[in-house]
RNA sequence: GUGGCUGUAGCUCAAAGGUUAGAGCGCCGGACUGUGGCUCCGGAGGCUGCGGGUUCAAGUCCCGUCAGCCACCCCA
């Protein structure tokens, strides 16, 4: 059909306008609260700076083209290549631990589904140059606050959490060796989503022994807190290794969000680079794709080319955000509406009309008022539908006497003021 | 990239292969030339996603294509 944007690609009507405005800010008023500046880059950049160092996946759905000048570049499909090449290029100058946020729109080339398009704004908080569990615990604490924000709670959204040293550890425990690993991951990975026959054939094929199968999967199962303690236990050191992840979650739970989080060791991330505390947000009923996902990516900024500098940080999109709110009928209230309707009742009165509408509007009061001659019963009707509170009604009589006529849209009660205290009165409220 | 389902007005949906494709909501106008919401009346708005085919006749059946949704894949 024509006339309509390409495919992953939205228009935004004024409703949906209102919706990513209303996420933006709240975005930027919790991000703030945690001390986190904004940055931005360049949405197109050279090619080679994601075919050399992201993923593959990454690689095979990028929006790339030569430009006039013969350069291969891309819309980017995500943001850490180009975090990672600003920090790089002032890294001796930031003071540590830097945290840093951006709402950039990224590009994939992908089949589109629900909550998945082409192209969405994304919530970016990184925190570098820490190594420590507090370092995952704040940036996992302002995911879960913005959720907060927007009027969820432990009930509506979960936090998931694991640790891929953790997870590393206790599948070597249960036999599984180096080489196997990134398999066993992608097993547990789909521990929901393929039954256990399925599971258990891929892990086979793996050459691994059937007992060996069977502790495989009974690591992916382990959810909760006190199955968590369990399995650490049967860890030779007992445990040492999940420390930072037992800590992370002391953290949270000092900073009361501890209601939100369960321990789940089948959460792995598909990101390769992942090397630590792994995280994704989730509606409770788990009728959406996660709302969001990060971790810990100690070492990827030096594999970018920029410096060794410890980090993690999250990706939240504004798609399943959208749903979610949709879904929980949340509806922002909105871009400010007007504060009053201006009503001229003759032709004549228009003049004062523009006067008195231009002075409110210096004043910062929002006023609309009818642009062409109508009948007075004609523009009340549109103040209603535009929602004004008051409608300022100026006829040949008010203008004699230097007033106007200001009636109150919700209770239809009308009072007399002198133009000159109008924007003292529509102030009010 | 693979497979399945679905495409009718701005939106939600009718129309058992048979006149000129309808309804509700929304939009515009009127009843109502100094008072809105309600009501009533009228109007605009459709190449039935697009292209082929079958048939005396296609919104309806068939094929293709595009788009949307869903499941894979992968991830955000």
């Amino acid at each position: 059909m024509q006339g309509q944007a390409l495919p992953g690609f939205r228009d935004f009507f004024p409703a949906e306008a209102a919706l990513r405005q209303h996420i933006f800010a709240v975005w930027r008023e919790v991000a703030s609260r945690y001390g986190f500046e904004e940055y931005d880059g360049p949405p197109l950049e050279a090619l080679e700076l994601y075919t050399d160092k992201s993923g593959e996946e990454i690689v095979g759905q990028l929006y790339e083209f030569e430009d006039r000048g013969g350069r291969r570049v891309a819309l980017r499909p995500e943001m850490t290549p180009t975090l990672a090449r600003m920090v790089a290029s002032r890294a001796q100058a930031l003071k540590k631990p830097i945290r840093w946020f951006a709402i950039p729109q990224l590009f994939r080339y992908e089949r589109q589904q629900r909550g998945r398009l082409r192209e969405h704004f994304q919530l970016n908080m990184d925190l570098l140059g820490e190594p420590g569990p507090l370092a995952d615990a704040e940036v996992i604490a302002a995911a879960l606050d913005v959720l907060r924000a927007l009027g969820f709670g432990p009930d509506a959204v979960r936090v998931r959490l694991s640790d891929r040293r953790v997870l590393r550890a206790l599948l070597a425990h249960a036999g599984v060796s180096d080489p196997q690993l990134p398999a066993a991951y992608a097993a547990i990975d789909k521990i929901d989503r393929e039954p256990r026959e399925v599971l258990e054939a891929r892990l086979a094929k793996l050459g691994l022994a059937e007992p060996v199968i069977a502790a495989t999967l009974a690591v992916g199962n382990v959810r909760g807190r006190e199955p968590f303690r369990a399995a650490l236990a049967s860890l030779p050191d007992g445990g040492e290794v999940a420390d930072p992840l037992v800590e992370c979650v002391a953290a949270l739970d000092a900073m009361q969000l501890g209601a939100f989080v369960d321990v789940d060791l089948s959460i792995v991330r598909g990101l390769a680079y992942y090397t630590g505390i792994v995280f994704e947000l989730f509606d409770a009923g788990r009728s959406l794709r996660a709302i969001c996902g990060g971790g810990r990516y100690d070492g990827l900024l030096t594999a970018l080319g920029g410096p060794d500098l410890p980090a993690v940080g999250f990706g939240m999109g504004d798609v399943v955000l959208g749903e979610l709110l949709a879904e929980r009928g949340i509806h922002p209230a909105g871009a400010a509406g007007l504060q009053a309707f201006l009503v001229g009742v003759t032709a004549e009165d228009t003049e004062t009309v523009l006067a008195l509408a231009h002075r409110l509007r210096d004043t910062g009061i929002r006023v609309e008022f009818a642009l062409k001659a109508q009948s007075v019963g004609k523009q009340l009707k549109l103040a209603a539908a535009r929602n004004a509170p008051r409608a300022v009604i100026v006829g040949p009589d008010e203008r004699a006497a230097g007033e106007a006529l200001v009636r109150d849209l919700g209770t239809g009660t009308e009072a007399r003021v002198a133009f000159d205290r109008l924007n003292d009165v529509l102030a009010q409220q």
